[in-house]
DNA sequence: AATGCGGGGGT
DNA sequence: ACCCCAGCATT
């Protein structure tokens, strides 16, 4: 790591928070630093892009306005609430967490690092992002942004996708780290990643720090932060139906509690490794109730996940209430708008509706 | 240390 | 297509 001295890591914190306050975004979540306010934004924003986000804070806060309201809330209504929103066990990790800090530090969140960090679902990076925020303390909070601004500002050439390269950026962080006011130094660093260290065409001209940038005087930015490739994502091929009883509900089903998209609903489906020869057939002998199908294919929806991709086609067909079975539920338009479904499926529902509203 | 876990945006 | 995103839990 290039060496700093100690007064230019003085300056370069003052000159960065300047610039933050100077410059920072206006998002919902920096209206007040409420511990309960800052927690929640930063687990939406795991691996999330704050304009995605921004929707989501506002109704999530609208909907459970402190930790109480959100303690005890039902699962299928804070499911709902992040519907759409991805990694699902960061909602279920949040509510866990919470009833923790209800329960056994008064409703207060933990100023320890130690008692923040054993939380479920906050982690080293969201711990000092709330550490820092809400309280004030000069903890680091390692994320994205930090492995790009850092390993430019600093040439650190260590792989980020490597467990243990975290602890080399905590370290760097910490030497420069503002002690009066971190919280703005650490989301100086959002903001600048964000903004003007950005992955591809930085605005390196833009710069607040740039005279303090080691691979932008070497001319060399574009080589960091050094990050080795992962594998491709494998292929799975889906067959899902609509199905209509004979009131016209619909049926559908929730997904097993653990795995992908845990306990989130969906139109009852079989999963196969190789593309589906005859639908009907496949389907029937995967869905044990008895089923009137459509011999053909309403169409085909794709999904991309961050592992694997999903090829879905999708048939319809109709059934008799009387011989539902176990597991399975009958819901009509108005039941099925409080299940939380996954994108997958919104798109199944959405070709449906509109090959529908096309006879 | 490696893998599973969503979904959208940018190039 | 590919990469990235205010990561964490589990194995």
């Amino acid at each position: 790591m290039a060496k700093w001295s100690e007064i230019e890591k003085e300056q370069f914190s003052e000159v960065l928070v300047e610039w933050y306050e100077r410059e920072k975004r206006e998002l919902p979540w920096r209206e007040n630093t409420e511990a309960y306010r800052v927690w929640v934004s930063e687990i939406m924003l795991q691996q999330t892009q704050v304009d995605t986000v921004i929707p989501y804070f506002e109704r999530f806060m609208s909907l459970f306005p402190t930790m109480k309201d959100f303690a005890y809330a039902p699962e299928e209504q804070i499911l709902k609430a992040w519907e759409g929103l991805g990694y699902y066990s960061r909602v279920r990790n949040l509510q866990t967490a919470i009833r923790e800090v209800t329960e056994a530090y008064d409703g207060v969140v933990p100023q320890s690092k130690e008692a923040i960090l054993s939380l479920k679902g906050v982690g080293p990076y969201t711990a000092g992002a709330i550490l820092s925020i809400a309280y004030n303390q000069p903890e680091a909070a390692v994320d994205g942004n930090v492995y790009r601004v850092y390993s430019r500002l600093m040439r650190i050439d260590d792989d980020i996708s490597k467990a243990k390269t975290r602890k080399v950026f905590e370290q760097a962080v910490n030497q420069t780290i503002s002690q009066d006011k971190p919280g703005a130094f650490n989301q100086a660093l959002m903001d600048l990643g964000a903004t003007i260290c950005t992955p591809k065409n930085p605005k390196c001209d833009m710069c607040p720090v740039q005279k303090y940038c080691r691979a932008y005087a070497e001319n060399d930015i574009e080589k960091y932060p050094f990050k080795s490739k992962k594998l491709k994502t494998k292929q799975k091929y889906l067959v899902t139906a609509i199905i209509q009883s004979n009131d016209g509900r619909f049926l559908v089903q929730q997904r097993p509690s653990e795995g992908l998209l845990a306990n989130l609903w969906m139109f009852p489906s079989i999963e196969e490794e190789k593309p589906v020869e005859d639908l009907v057939e496949s389907y029937q002998a995967g869905v044990s109730m008895p089923l009137y199908l459509n011999n053909q294919s309403l169409g085909k929806v794709k999904h991309v996940f961050s592992h694997l991709k999903w090829d879905v086609e999708i048939i319809t067909g109709v059934m008799d209430e009387a011989d539902l079975i176990e597991g399975y539920r009958l819901v009509t338009l108005e039941e099925m708008k409080v299940l939380p479904f996954p994108v997958p499926y919104q798109k199944v529902w959405q070709l449906y509706l509109k090959t529908r509203s096309e006879l």
